[in-house]
DNA sequence: CAAAGTAGTCAACTAGGTTGTCTAACCTTA
DNA sequence: TAAGGTTAGACAACCTAGTTGACTACTTTG
């Protein structure tokens, strides 16, 4: 059996070559995973190009240049921080959510895909034993979400 | 609770962090898990750099860049292939099987610190059930280890 | 209120891939 | 057995997505 790693390594990189063709399918713009990524962020809560970077585990620099296209393409702006006045709050715009809303649902396909091919209680202790180990490793403070290659 | 993309993800990055983390402390060069990857399948089976590209996921080129490194630095040596003139097989020396059996040992002291923390029984499922989920979604050809960023 | 720290921007650079092209060898198949 | 298509590997040019470092304006702390 394969160590734990590699199986982690070749899942996320199937189920995200999975998540990626359909995109193109239904003819939708093919972000990046890490555009994908700051809107799921955005929407849980209001993040600053700072808490972005530290949210994905790159450089605040690489953030902005993230959140520049974004606002190129018209999925995010920018707000002044109510109480700093260095910061900026980046947000969703309509455009912006409603891209969410379909990765969203694509995702959601995909999961529940995933439990009928291996059983929804698998799939269950899966997420559970993941999210224990994640705690167990880093605290509260979780880890980037980008892969290191 | 979070998409298991993400879990995936970032329990592919934790697990990763640690053991670069561990490398350095034992003073062992650290390379890059593409390399580790690599001696990982050489010990399997006999590879050509062809070989190679396809099992981490990207292309002949950049396979060959990293099997010259890895040469240079004296973990590999090419063979001719025995039928094949135009083909080398990449073998392991001596300093390579040296750096993975102490990388495997450090594999698998994460993985029973994994087992420990989230129990032995849900390692074992998590394990059994990416399996499943592989095999489902690609059948016999595995998709390529690295992760798509 | 001075010193240290932080958000964001700009610029230069680098790592680690990509595509495209070529040669020599291999594999049909007619 | 010769012809046409395919494949392993090398070389080169290029690109993407990150990095480090420096700086300004503002904020926090002792």
């Amino acid at each position: 059996m394969e160590p734990v790693t590699m199986l982690l390594a070749m899942s996320y990189r199937a189920i995200g070559d999975q998540f990626h063709d359909r995109l193109e399918q239904i003819g939708l713009e093919p972000l990046r995973p890490a555009h994908g990524y700051v809107f799921r962020l955005l929407k849980a809560k209001r993040a600053t190009t700072v808490d972005i970077g530290q949210h994905l585990g790159v450089t605040k620099q690489a953030a902005a240049k993230i959140v520049n296209e974004l606002d190129e393409w018209g999925y995010v702006t920018r707000e002044p921080h109510p109480t700093d006045k260095r910061a900026q709050y980046v947000t969703l715009t309509g455009k912006g959510r409603d891209y969410l809303r379909l990765a969203d649902n694509l995702w959601s396909d995909l999961e529940n895909e995933m439990a009928e091919a291996i059983g929804p209680g698998t799939l269950d202790t899966i997420k559970q034993g993941l999210t224990a180990y994640l705690q167990h490793v880093h605290g509260d403070d979780q880890p980037g979400l980008r892969p290191v290659w």
